[in-house]
RNA sequence: CGGGGUAUAGCGCAGUUGGUAGCGCGCGUCGUUCGGGACGACGAGGUCCCGGGUUCGAGUCCCGGUACCCCGACCA
């Protein structure tokens, strides 16, 4: 990708009301713009990482039999009044009107109309079990949207739901589903803790927090350093690790993902039965895993920056590979070497830009390798990661071996 | 929804006692620069958030709205 082409502008000074790191480098470095509030444009670079968190997302669910499809954002408020949720969830939904004054939500999530897909199409346990995934908007009427793209209004969510005979099915799939969260974030470059937590308003049983340790954190949870225990404060009141009983450390951390064991709420309210192996009707036992991919996006640029910008990890970065050149006829020759050899590069051609600005913009941008092309690099190039200041010299094939 | 703030050029801001709007960045043209956000000259760019009111005159004072941000409660 030619940089002059590219659909983005950088700036010098931070945007007024950005308070988080990650909103004023996102916004700064040409990646997101705000249409309203808590209601983001995702620009080409930052819909490049998110295709990527998608990426992984979507490996991580098919590996665990996740089938994904995907199901309306519109959903009629009968199917919202037989759990009762139409009044009672909080957020409150997002409500409109088609032209014969029906009422329509724009979906927070999918429980209500997944358990009624799967009513009618699962009757028998040797249906179950089961693992649906969308990766979809989701409309969310919060009192209020914070720090850029850490707390919004619409935003795309994976939403996976499980469906099982009994409990103890249950309990492995939520096994599978805690290991492959952790595979998520692990690639995505973060570190994240899962704590006990609080079900809210989507209820169940049981369920577990991803938690990414950041100052900006709208949560707080208590951490065992002798034993790794982590509880949200919600449901943690103690100050001694239950497990071990060593002293508990309080953090700040950005809830990343969320796993619920629903359990036989939804489908005894809304008569999602089975039949089992004696022919008896039983409820369907569910479970349902949430992330939401935009604030992951930002949770990682919380957790991986400095003074001079993002530092993007290499499998979520938006280019594998940013070419700079401050000589265009050399530089044409590694970019169509490098392109040849399939690698994403972000190339900038730009004769009317100063290199300052150019290292800067690169700097901001945050992609992890640099590559410089000048009249002192002779027949090679210049390489240099964005986490750390060593430069080295390397021909263009050991470039591509390096990447 | 309760409390606190802000609103002036694309962005960040200044604007004195009420006298008809300016700075920096960015943008355009030309020239000089060219390895860490270069410099000069010229230039374009305004519903001073909206609606009323006071006044000879309102960015500025008064009243009423709206939007956005922060703290609280809730969430991926």
């Amino acid at each position: 990708m030619l940089q002059s082409n590219l659909f983005y502008k950088t700036t010098k000074q931070p945007p007024k009301d950005a308070e988080t790191i990650s909103h004023k480098l996102l916004v700064q470095a040409g990646f997101i713009d705000q249409l309203a509030a808590g209601i983001y444009t995702l620009l080409p670079l930052a819909f490049r990482v998110y295709k990527k968190i998608e990426d992984i997302i979507r490996d991580e669910m098919n590996k665990a039999s996740g089938q994904e499809f995907s199901m309306p954002t519109l959903q009629p408020k009968k199917l919202w009044q037989e759990t009762g949720r139409w009044n009672t969830i909080d957020p409150p939904l997002f409500i409109t009107k088609d032209r014969h004054k029906k009422e329509l939500a724009l979906g927070p999530t999918h429980e209500e109309v997944i358990t009624k897909l799967v009513r009618e199409h699962v009757s028998s346990y040797k249906n179950l079990p089961l693992y649906l995934y969308q990766i979809q908007n989701k409309f969310r009427n919060e009192m209020r949207s914070t720090g850029g793209l850490l707390r919004v209004r619409e935003f795309m969510m994976k939403d996976l739901y499980s469906f099982h005979t009994d409990e103890k099915d249950l309990d492995k799939y939520y096994n599978i589903m805690l290991r492959a969260y952790q595979s998520i974030y692990k690639r995505c470059g973060v570190k994240a803790v899962n704590v006990e937590a609080s079900s809210g308003s989507i209820g169940g049983e049981e369920s577990q927090e991803f938690m990414v340790l950041a100052e900006n954190g709208e949560d707080t949870i208590k951490l065992c350093q002798k034993c790794g225990y982590a509880g949200n404060i919600e449901i943690v009141k103690v100050k001694i690790c239950p497990k071990c009983r060593a002293k508990l450390d309080k953090k700040k951390a950005i809830e990343a993902g969320h796993i619920f064991k629903l359990g036989t709420m939804y489908s005894e309210k809304m008569k999602a039965l089975y039949k089992d192996i004696n022919g008896n009707n039983k409820p369907i036992v569910m479970g349902c895993y949430g992330i939401g991919l935009g604030r992951l996006l930002a949770t990682i640029v919380e957790a991986s920056n400095d003074e001079k910008g993002i530092i993007w990890p290499k499998e979520v970065a938006p280019f594998q590979a940013h070419l700079i050149s401050l000589d265009n006829k050399k530089a044409q020759a590694v970019y169509s070497k490098l392109t040849g050899a399939g690698i994403d590069v972000l190339y900038d051609d730009r004769e009317d830009v100063s290199a300052g600005q150019k290292f800067a913009e690169a700097d901001l941008i945050g992609i992890p390798t640099r590559l410089v092309v000048s009249d002192k690099t002779g027949d090679r190039v210049e390489i240099k990661n964005r986490d750390n200041k060593k430069t080295e010299l390397i021909s263009p094939e050991e470039i591509i071996k390096k990447l």
